[in-house]
DNA sequence: TCGTTAACCTGACGGTGTCAACCTTCGGTG
DNA sequence: CACCGAAGGTTGACACCGTCAGGTTAACGA
């Protein structure tokens, strides 16, 4: 049996708001999917009856989602941590570490950001990771490389990496050769698709013209790869 | 209140299994939501009861899976029918094709693709849908522009792909600035990330760096584009 | 005509999210 | 000290869900 929880004193009650929060928080690691996650099971865990979660949240869907949101701030330190140098290499870092926060945290990324909005109106995780995403990539607008509309392009990063992340997420059976691997291909191509938004053809050519191109562009990037990797 | 349905004829049996999938395919798009679509209302909607649900599928998660099974054949078509032709205009065609099925059938692909995989094993819609970029990419390599493994890249293409299709489908109340617009752009940079795949560096270079590669190599791609769209 | 069997239905069980109503104890007030 | 308002919960119940054991009906061959 579990041991009931002694009442909190006058004026503490925001206490047990907490305490749900930390047991909706194991138990959802536990379960791997909200839809396992029980109302009477964070009850029991918090040491505390069933109806006592409703004093502090609205319904079952407001109490997950507060689970989660409690640790996205993490990916604004993540973020944070990454920006400083050169612009473009703090790109590169942050597009990782965004990938590595989706993988750390897989549960409450799937449920903040696969899932049909139930709240109307921006969810404020989406806005928060694009907004870091814009960031990022206002700062290499700066060098001159890349020239446009700094959220236009940041989606398409955006996209990228929330592609990569979500896949090895929602797919965690699926005969992935390497996930570092892939993880370093999306993030090299989705970076270099940022350099070279503004360059590019407004669409693939077909092969001759592909090929006839690429011949002296590869030798021009495969220069600047010796040089760089000594 | 609903009519209820006449009792199949002896052999018919199977009959009732596909008005069962219809029921459903039509409820879960009016819910759009798996966890909003209940067994009973499917039942009822077949004109039957609820356990005769359960003659034909093993479970609501059975059902649910079956009818989102149900339209994945489309995507085979609509990549087959994109196929032909020169390989790197058909690569961008089936990756829009991608995309377009995703968004035409939300739920289908939120509940395929973006769901922990319940069952072991790889997801016969990953698998399918993953094996179709690896055709397209394989088709590629055979005009020697991109050198490297075939599923390799293709896993890149993908996960780009998939990164646009799944956050238009889960966050529709963000403010996109034009949907279309970004799919054009995400297929123009996975599919030419997927062409210099085996040309590009290990990393993306500090910003110096970038800007001396790309003043020659902007200039290349720019002189291909003039050419290729008069 | 009759029995077999395919095709379904009835009724129930355990579990879920949620709510109205009740209780219990703390802390200030007369 | 007695009291009482209210913060901080609990009890019991409701409606609904997925699922199953067992009974019922109707079509067909013999």
């Amino acid at each position: 049996m579990t041991t009931r929880r002694v009442r909190a004193k006058r004026g503490e009650g925001a206490l047990l708001r907490e305490e749900i929060l930390g047991a909706a928080e194991e138990l959802l690691a536990e379960a791997g999917t909200e839809e396992a996650l029980t109302v009477r099971a964070v009850a029991v865990r918090a040491g505390v009856s069933t109806p006592a979660v409703y004093l502090h949240f609205a319904g079952k869907e407001a109490l997950v989602e507060a689970v989660c949101m409690r640790v996205w701030g993490e990916l604004g330190r993540l973020f944070r941590d990454n920006s400083g140098g050169d612009p473009w290499l703090a790109l590169g870092r942050c597009a990782r570490a965004y990938i590595r926060f989706a993988l750390d945290h897989p549960v409450q990324y799937r449920v903040l950001m696969m899932r049909p909005s139930g709240s109307p109106g921006v969810p404020p995780a989406a806005a928060e990771a694009f907004g870091h995403m814009v960031d990022a990539v206002s700062a290499c607008m700066e060098t001159g490389v890349v020239a446009g509309d700094p959220e236009e392009i940041a989606l398409g990063l955006w996209s990228a990496l929330h592609g990569c992340a979500s896949l090895l997420i929602a797919q965690p059976s699926f005969p992935w050769p390497d996930r570092e691997a892939l993880i370093d291909r999306v993030v090299r191509v989705a970076g270099f698709g940022t350099a070279l938004y503004s360059r590019l053809p407004r669409d693939l050519p077909p092969s001759d013209e592909l090929a006839a191109r690429f011949d002296a562009l590869g030798a021009e990037l495969a220069a600047g790869e010796d040089q760089s990797s000594p």
